[in-house]
DNA sequence: CTTTGTGCAAATTCTTTGCACCAAA
DNA sequence: TTTGGTGCAAAGAATTTGCACAAAG
């Protein structure tokens, strides 16, 4: 699970992008780093709610609004009901099962392109977003 | 607005998806044909409950989710606060204006490319969604 | 001190559900 | 008369807001 971040490492990612490293936002950004499962709020907060008891949901929501902002994450609209943040803000595509709904990355290899972010004429873009829906090879497989 | 859609023309594509052509069902894929700004459920009910009075917004919950798993119409969740439906089914690209919310279509040659729906290895891919974020001209004039 | 961050509780908003009534074949 | 569609009211779930307290510099 943990992918070599230390917290120096983690405090030094969020320094470099104005953000405070406060005890809950180190934690929430670690998380993130060392979970590629897109979470949402809810999977965030039962992780650290053990090793924060004090930890609110309220401050998941604000640390992740703030990160997003300081484009030090991605929140991702792949799934209806909520959303979804990663912390990897390199260029890859979205997969989610309809089945299991589970959210994996789709590295760009495996896509046929991927549209660049700038040249669509009248607009200033901020970020491209590429989402599949299907279902996964464990989903299929139970039918 | 009206594009030329008479009532059988809608009538008629509903039928070639199995979708019985109530009233209620007739006034919302009308709507979707006749009006290309990708509105919300609430869109939708505030001009339907004007010209049928008795009509829900279950109504419409339920309508568009029949319409959406038949391939009437796409479901858009570039906005993370609400979805919203799109009545062309063909395959381009949507930007939302993080200033005022708008969703606007992008067409095929204004992007640089877009990716293909098959080939990803171990999925069955269902649908492809490319969203972008950004500014309007409308709301970057404004500064 | 003073500013900024945290977290509880309540409120808001979008969406779904249960159920009774209505409509079409 | 049976099946499927509609719509009200209530419930559910994700997110936001108001506010008081805590922490950091």
């Amino acid at each position: 699970m943990n992918e070599g971040w230390t917290v120096n490492m983690v405090k030094q990612y969020l320094l470099d992008r104005d953000i405070k490293p406060s005890v809950q936002r180190l934690a929430v950004m670690t998380y993130l780093l060392e979970h590629r499962t897109h979470p949402t709020v809810e999977d965030i907060y039962n992780d650290l709610k053990d090793k924060i008891p004090t930890i609110s949901k309220t401050t998941i929501y604000n640390t992740l609004k703030l990160f997003a902002l300081k484009k030090a994450i991605l929140s991702i609209t792949i799934d209806e009901k909520m959303v979804r943040y990663d912390g990897y803000v390199d260029n890859h595509a979205h997969f989610i099962c309809l089945a299991c709904g589970k959210v994996v990355d789709v590295p760009l290899q495996q896509m046929v392109e991927f549209p660049k972010n700038e040249n669509i004429e009248g607009f200033a873009l901020e970020e491209t977003h590429v989402y599949h829906r299907g279902y996964c090879t464990d989903c299929l497989k139970e039918n």
